[in-house]
DNA sequence: GCCACATATGACAACGTTGTCAATTGTTAA
DNA sequence: TTAACAATTGACAACGTTGTCATATGTGGC
């Protein structure tokens, strides 16, 4: 038998409403009173039960975070998550979910319906699903969205800015030289995918160097995209002096290929990718990429997620952070 | 507001009770009472509160998993607990776990003793913690442990042989003509780290290779500390043929330092790993290892934990699933 | 000395479910 | 026909909190 609020208020000597305010930090006890059921919390080793207290007042203390799969980029978030919640005393529940995966949408509506989570943290790329994207929308809970497929939605978002950060890579290699700069997309229905896209290509016209379509590969934002289309690049009658990677994994992908096909990496080729993941900077040579500061962005979602909760008014709900250039050592000047 | 038993209740024209029978599927419910509730379920749109259902059973539907760190490892354990406990109708809770991090205990203690979850699931490095180690054990919870380090208690866990993996291993080495092969070891409390190095040993002792002490460096089992520790190797006056680290973390960082000094891997150094993390085969060369079958280890802790918790008996508590060696490209034959 | 008002406390009713047990109905065996 | 028993149903009390409201108890101003 667990002891119970009704023990600590008979071994302090008063009444379950009195020691339910001190459990609360409410005003209006004396510090007597107080004092004696703390002790009598202390000598019992009461914790209140959470079942009831959320039966009562309707909330959870729950956040819950939708994650589709579990890589490198998803633990950095719940990494961040975790620091977050710990210090505000948040529970962290973890809900898979599987885009048109019939099961997992009515699980979803069922956790927000039985308010098991007071609110939402949404991860790419759940939100490529329209279903999840509509069951979101017209749910009535808090939510914040980690760099979300689309913005136009009046959510709260934190994102980083795949323009600029495609835009200073492309630059920083035009400025080594490189004229004939692939570059590999992602999911055309990826707006990241197509930010980064547009991001290069402003970048080529800035520095008026024409446009060619064949430098465009159409892939995924994985290891064994890129490894695909560098091959399919390097093959080529015309190979470009660079290979500019919409993702680190895909980069990854394509220095293994390079590496695999006897190319030396930077003196031949230049390969450089975004995100700034981990594996980056444990690769040799070091990729290049543009940082996708994952840390802050999760810090902010979730803190703008908690501020929400609270009942707070949050002043800017839509935030992009800037991108940075990390120069390392997979990009060089042309090699003529 | 939303909606009750009571209204479905109402709704059905029956008892709150029998509409709670219904739900939870118990017999003596006749055919069309039932087909009434359920139709009054669907048309209310109605979902049973899980505050109050916990409340009155006293379970919370809920495994918590305890995290020391987010890193790969760890989000391979969670992608397979999310599968599973998505088909067994649990949610997961993430607790972070810092350890001597005295706030952090208290919060595990308070999760424990106010039942916000019925089982845990521990994973490495969590149980380093001596103070931890004695609170699971004292704690009355069902728990599985994932590759723990003490093995000697009664607590269920599912285990890798780390022993056999690196005997496999460094009889690879030795069959491939290396007889100056180091080892470097992980933390001397984790028992994993401790356990590889004798099976090291042993395949040493059993092809009647001299052990050298100046060919076990202490090191970490992290991409830093292979790093660190295989520049110290490859600077000494007899350097090893090839560097077996005791994680493919430590590997990783062993192979970057390799390469940076210039040393041509596998050709003029053999470098091997342990575990198979994904990017053990997205490096250049890819990375021979031995496999840690972590996605079979985490369903089997799983399910185990959901078998005690549900009361069926579990035959086997402790189960150690066997090594498998995976041979890439950074091991080859000595080059003299 | 008394009123007004802030401080301090408790009795009791929620919250929405499941468990207990009694009551009703239907069915079978003698 | 009736006893025995199974199947079906519901009334009501838990579960352990917090919210509401009423009731003390002190305290300062006149």
């Amino acid at each position: 038998m667990t002891t119970t609020i009704k023990d600590v208020a008979l071994q302090a000597g008063c009444s379950i409403k009195t020691v339910s305010r001190v459990i609360n930090n409410e005003p209006f006890v004396s510090v007597q009173t107080r004092e004696k059921v703390l002790q009598a919390i202390e000598t019992l080793d009461y914790a209140p039960n959470f079942s009831a207290r959320r039966l009562v007042t309707r909330k959870s203390f729950t956040i819950g975070i939708l994650l589709h799969e579990a890589g490198f980029y998803q633990s950095a978030i719940l990494s961040k998550m975790m620091d977050i919640s710990y210090q505000h005393d948040y529970d962290i529940l973890l809900q898979s979910y599987f885009p048109s995966h019939n099961r997992s949408r009515v699980k979803l509506a069922q956790l927000i319906h039985e308010r098991r989570v007071d609110g939402l943290v949404v991860t790419p790329p759940c939100d490529v699903d329209p279903f999840l994207r509509q069951l979101l929308a017209s749910a009535d809970i808090p939510q914040a969205q980690i760099t979300p497929l689309n913005r136009s939605r009046q959510t709260a978002f934190v994102s980083g800015d795949d323009y600029q950060g495609a835009f200073l890579m492309t630059e920083h290699l035009i400025n080594l030289g490189h004229n004939r700069i692939a570059y590999l997309t992602g999911p055309r229905n990826h707006r990241m995918s197509i930010d980064r896209l547009y991001g290069y290509r402003a970048a080529l016209d800035t520095y008026a160097i024409p446009q060619d379509r064949n430098l465009v590969l159409d892939s995924e934002f994985t290891f064994a995209g890129g490894y695909t289309a560098a091959k399919i690049m390097l093959f080529s009658d015309t190979p470009p002096s660079a290979i500019f990677a919409g993702s680190d994994d895909a980069a990854l992908g394509a220095l293994f290929a390079a590496q695999e096909l006897g190319w030396k990496v930077p003196e031949q080729l230049s390969i450089c990718g975004f995100n700034d993941l981990p594996q980056a900077q444990q690769t040799w040579p070091g990729l290049t990429t543009v940082s996708h500061p994952i840390s802050d962005i999760v810090e902010k979602a979730t803190f703008m997620l908690l501020e929400i909760l609270s009942g707070r008014p949050v002043k800017d709900k839509q935030i992009i952070l800037p991108s940075k250039l990390i120069i390392r050592k997979s990009t060089g000047r042309v090699f003529e």
